[in-house]
DNA sequence: AATAACCTCGGGCAAATTTCCCTATGATCT
DNA sequence: AGATCATAGGGAAATTTGCCCGAGGTTATT
């Protein structure tokens, strides 16, 4: 066999223990899967990187404290090298468009099937970028008929702080959140007026609903 | 022993296989529980129901066609005695008040501990209501602040206002279209921020949203 | 290796807005 | 007739916005 003996190490990173669970459970069944590390937010995900130097992370990106995105590019600026598989319940591609930026090398929704998860993981470790079919069709889709595009030209920092301003975050919540003063979160949502061209944050708003930033559900409850 | 000997037999419906897995995986340590069937849409949920007749349904609400919602109260028409607890990632107290109001009997969230929602699955199976802290919490909030007769409080006229605004017209617009003093827009918007108790735009737009005094439809545009 | 290009972070400051209070004029109600 | 309320807007303080700048750090390019 020209099979490599040593399992491939994986860290999960998700808030909800359910779902730890189910991957546990489902990467247990795999042989050369094996989960050596857990967290349940952004903070703890960095810091057990460093820690245990797992070959693999998968890891949501709706985290509490200071999301996903953000936590991916702290990682890679730890480590270049890590190889991080983003397994998220947003079937919008903006937010593949933005992992990706941060770092990730993959991302795969939740609702695909786990074989598509398995499969997605080995192809990272190999080090080859691997999306799941929904996400790849809807940025196809996007391609054509994108005007969409515009959410690109933010930064990852900028996209996370649009993502708090749009869920009615005030400047001081957010600047505690990220820890970083209130002067530049106003001068970030300046900025990301400008970016997007929208001249009131009610005009932002319904920008940000456009293009699924946020869902609409998430801020009425169900109809 | 005077323990029923039977097991409460339990249905499962969530979209995401990694979430059924886990759930799985929690429950089947569990002696007295036993998942007997699993459906990952609604439409799938109801016709299982039908078939297998669990004790119990712990479902999310968040499901693709006819969502969650809509699924309680179909099966709760055809069998008005169905025990569901509803299992989902939304902290928002609005989708716990509709799930109740279509009759589930708990609503946990995701983020909780496991141990919660086996409580939760026993305390619904023997009838009792059943919500997880941090929702009772967020509805306990609620009933201070929010309540949806607040846009009474609205005169014609600043219900008109409130319209404009939700839409992004600008001051000067609707200053133009009512024929009167931009500043009188601006102290009528102060005014109705004031009334609908939210200090920022972009919570404005939420609550009108979640009022439905404007349809996203029509800020969005066709799909 | 050096340079350019960018991102993040924040200070400064004038202009614009928001906030809050106040007055005034009709309606409507009692 | 007096009280209440909806509407309209002035004035001034408090805040926010819009824009510019520069310091560090990273990433690309040459």
């Amino acid at each position: 066999m020209i099979i490599s003996n040593k399992s491939i190490t994986i860290m999960l990173v998700d808030d909800h223990a359910i779902v730890r669970e189910g991957y546990r459970s489902l990467l247990q069944k795999q042989d050369g899967l094996k989960v050596i590390a857990e967290a349940e937010d952004g903070e703890q995900a960095y810091l057990k990187y460093k820690q245990f130097h797992p070959d693999l992370v998968v890891m949501d990106i709706s985290l509490p404290k200071q999301g996903g995105i953000q936590t991916i590019a702290r990682i890679k600026q730890f480590d270049p090298s890590a190889k991080i598989l983003v397994f998220s319940m947003h079937q919008n591609p903006n937010f593949a468009i933005q992992a990706t930026q941060a770092g990730a090398l993959g991302y795969i929704t939740k609702s695909s099937d786990p074989e598509v998860l398995i499969r997605g993981i080995y192809s990272v470790h190999r080090g080859k970028y691997s999306i799941s079919a929904d996400i790849a069709k809807a940025l196809a889709m996007e391609k054509v008929s994108n005007n969409e595009a515009a959410l690109d030209q933010l930064t990852v920092r900028e996209f996370e702080i649009l993502r708090m301003l749009v869920e009615a975050k005030t400047t001081q919540e957010i600047a505690n959140t990220l820890n970083i003063s209130p002067k530049t979160v106003a001068n970030s949502h300046y900025i990301i007026k400008k970016k997007l061209d929208v001249s009131s944050d009610i005009e932002l708003t319904h920008l940000a609903l456009k293009m699924n930033v946020i869902n609409l559900l998430e801020i009425t409850g169900p109809t």
